[in-house]
DNA sequence: CGCCTTACATGATGACCATCATATGAAGCC
DNA sequence: GGCTTCATATGATGGTCATCATGTAAGGCG
């Protein structure tokens, strides 16, 4: 092999994340190749040599994206499991710091009215992403919860949409404000306790 | 006046509904002047005579969007007011018929994920929007609930992204269950009655 | 009747875009 | 040390875009 043994597949790897990342600020339109290309230091004319059109880089980032949030997912919730994880994932997942980066975070908030936009490449493996968390968030539910998946489609919807929502306020406060609201809310229906780091009934 | 007396005022209002629909179907990128201008029978020239930019459009368009949302809202729950009016609001949003329809339908749903896509003349129109909806939503909530904004406003994070995430699913029989599931949450959270069972999305 | 405002059309400009053909140059292999 | 391969670079092509300068014609007003 020339150049180092696996040049090829690190270099790919970057032009994945910095798509992913652009992606998620400036949507799947906002990317363009020779700018991706020189933010990885690298000119537009090697871009061919790695994906075979923008719209497969498109795909192959969307897929990439959840790959990246499942990550973050697991060190989010440390080693805790069922509602303990949940409480755990809906409070880091409703952060400042969350909205703050929508480049490293949740690729439904980010992407959620833009479905329509994905190139039609990219669409399954977006909406597998989709289905798998609400497959997540089902499976750390209660036992005792009657219809899981029901519940949880219900949760992502809000997570999403209030994480989106306090992205579009202008307004520092209300949008914190947002954020803390759809938390209690969130933490209320998932029967989870009131979440209060010093409380003795703190759920784990 | 030369022309009938307000033709600019015409065209200038088809052009607007117009960006209207294409940008919540393509996003605030996926506006073209020229095509925007076709489609509403004109040609690209005249475009400027408009409006000063294609950002101000967009502005411009989006205040159109929130105007047009909140007459079909006054349509959907008629003469009634209070907890059945939101009962009729989340029956008439959470439906296949606007999801299918994000040409027509609410701003915010289609949005969602885009705030930072917008134009920086139009996010101030985008906001206001946001804001107005999620007061309307609190006007609606009984008068015993303790704090209806903060409801109010995690009943909104969840009807759009609901509507978004059934948007993005691609398997019919998927997409309406999220709907019904989360028309069925959130008339349980604004305590509401469970809805009459002959509604028009029962059908599968 | 003819003028002149004005709504819109034609056509040009320069920027940017995805895509590709071809060149370059580094490095393992003989 | 020269050959070859392959990751990347250079540069071109055809397309689309927003914007604007200028042309045209419709029709109310003098």
């Amino acid at each position: 092999m020339r150049y180092s043994s696996d040049q090829k597949l690190q270099t790919r790897n970057r032009v994945l994340k910095a798509a992913a990342a652009q992606i998620r600020t400036h949507g799947p339109q906002g990317v363009g190749v020779a700018a991706l290309m020189q933010e990885v230091g690298l000119t537009h004319g090697g871009f061919y040599a790695h994906f075979a059109s923008k719209d497969a880089l498109i795909a192959a980032a969307v897929k990439t994206m959840f790959e990246d949030a499942a990550a973050q997912r697991h060190r989010a919730i440390e080693d805790r499991s069922g509602p303990a994880a949940l409480g755990a994932f809906i409070d880091s997942y409703l952060t400042a710091d969350h909205r703050d980066r929508p480049d490293r975070g949740c690729p439904v908030a980010c992407l959620l009215g833009q479905s329509a936009q994905l190139p039609a490449l990219a669409r399954p493996a977006f909406d597998t992403g989709v289905r798998g968390m609400v497959r997540l968030m089902a499976s750390y539910l209660p036992d005792t919860t009657p219809d899981p998946m029901a519940l949880a489609s219900s949760l992502v919807a809000e997570l999403a949409g209030a994480l989106a929502l306090s992205r579009a306020v202008e307004d520092e406060a209300l949008s914190l404000r947002l954020l803390e609201q759809s938390r209690l809310a969130l933490r209320a229906r998932a029967g989870l306790a009131i979440p209060n780091p010093e409380s003795p009934y703190h759920d784990h």
